[in-house]
DNA sequence: AAGACGAAAGTGGTTGA
DNA sequence: TCAACAACTTTCGTCTT
């Protein structure tokens, strides 16, 4: 995995640009103050949304009838949240029966409408994905703005039939995956794979096509990314942590940072940042949160140390 | 004794002929 | 299809604190 880097993607750092596809040009929705990305269509959420009602209102009946809006449409949702049904029981809104010319007329409303709506096969695939989907991601604690994400991509995947003859979840796990990069959450492919009932090897070509086949720039996971969590952690102080990113940042600049596992760029990063900060912690430490061995952390040590000229205070 | 260091051999995946 | 390859891991002996 850690060798795709060599690719050498452009990284997507400005905020104008989506980091979907790279495109510079979205769409406002102020309702919902998004911004909705026109090439891949990517939600990008701003803050500040007030969806409450725009009057006072003093007893509950008044908020009721003053909110005005229903339940938030949602990509995750099978059918977005829009579904209309009529129902089986022949009678009208007031419950009376309804007469037999009127029932025809229901009938065969009810056959076009259950016929039309959606295409069959894809619309049960997508009801499995979705529950799958919204089990996987809530046992991984990805927050809704990713979920929505990831639904999109599972929808784009599915469209273009990429899920056919693989297994739904090797797909969902994979668009959760990605939703992931995506929006910088660091989760790493095999947290993915062990909350989900697939191998690695699927998921890992899961993955592969739907980067490929999808209209997904996916930026790279960068060490950055896990610096907090890895400090979190290991329980190391705030200046540590700054430092650490402080080193990060100048390896990137340094560009020693291309090809290699972000995890030992920044175990080490957060290693040297302890040293100098006197809020040290073993290698050992180190090296199992960030889930590389003692060597790579080691590795990286040097190099980082030598490449930025860092010394050490003796003491 | 724990921690750090580095050599050597092995792994899984990509690249290019 | 296959060999070369970079990055990383495992293992292990040695040095340092």
């Amino acid at each position: 995995m850690a060798n795709s880097v060599r690719r050498g993607q452009a990284h997507l750092d400005k905020s104008e640009t989506c980091l979907g596809c790279g495109e510079t040009s979205f769409t406002k929705d102020y309702a919902r103050a998004e911004r909705i990305c026109t090439s891949c269509g990517l939600v990008v959420s701003e803050r500040s949304a007030d969806r409450g009602p725009e009057w006072r209102a003093f007893t509950a009946e008044e908020r009721n009838a003053r909110a005005r809006t229903g339940a938030p449409m949602r990509l995750s949702m099978a059918d977005k949240g829009l579904s209309t049904t009529i129902d089986w029981r022949n009678k009208d809104a007031s419950g009376r029966a309804l007469k037999s010319n009127t029932r025809a007329a229901i009938y065969r409303m009810r056959k076009w409408h259950i016929r039309t709506r959606v295409h069959g096969s894809q619309h049960r695939n997508l009801g499995i994905a979705m529950s799958e989907m919204e089990r996987l991601s809530s046992q991984l604690g990805i927050p809704r703005e990713a979920r929505e994400t990831a639904a999109l991509i599972y929808r784009k995947a599915l469209a273009k039939r990429l899920v056919r003859g693989r297994s739904i979840e090797a797909v969902v796990a994979a668009s959760i995956y990605l939703a992931c990069r995506i929006h910088r959450i660091p989760r790493r492919l095999d947290e993915v794979v062990a909350e989900a009932k697939i191998d690695r090897k699927q998921m890992g070509q899961a993955v592969r096509l739907v980067i490929y086949q999808v209209n997904v720039n996916i930026p790279l996971a960068s060490a950055n990314d896990l610096i907090p969590r890895l400090s979190s952690d290991l329980g190391l102080e705030g200046r540590t942590v700054r430092k650490a990113a402080e080193i990060v940042k100048n390896a990137r600049k340094q560009r020693i940072t291309i090809g290699k596992d972000p995890g030992g760029i920044a175990g080490a990063a957060l290693y040297i940042a302890g040293i100098l900060e006197e809020d040290r912690r073993t290698q050992r430490e180190i090296a199992k949160v960030s889930r590389v061995t003692e060597v790579t952390i080691r590795n990286r040590y040097k190099e980082l140390v030598r490449s930025l000229g860092i010394s050490f205070p003796r003491s």
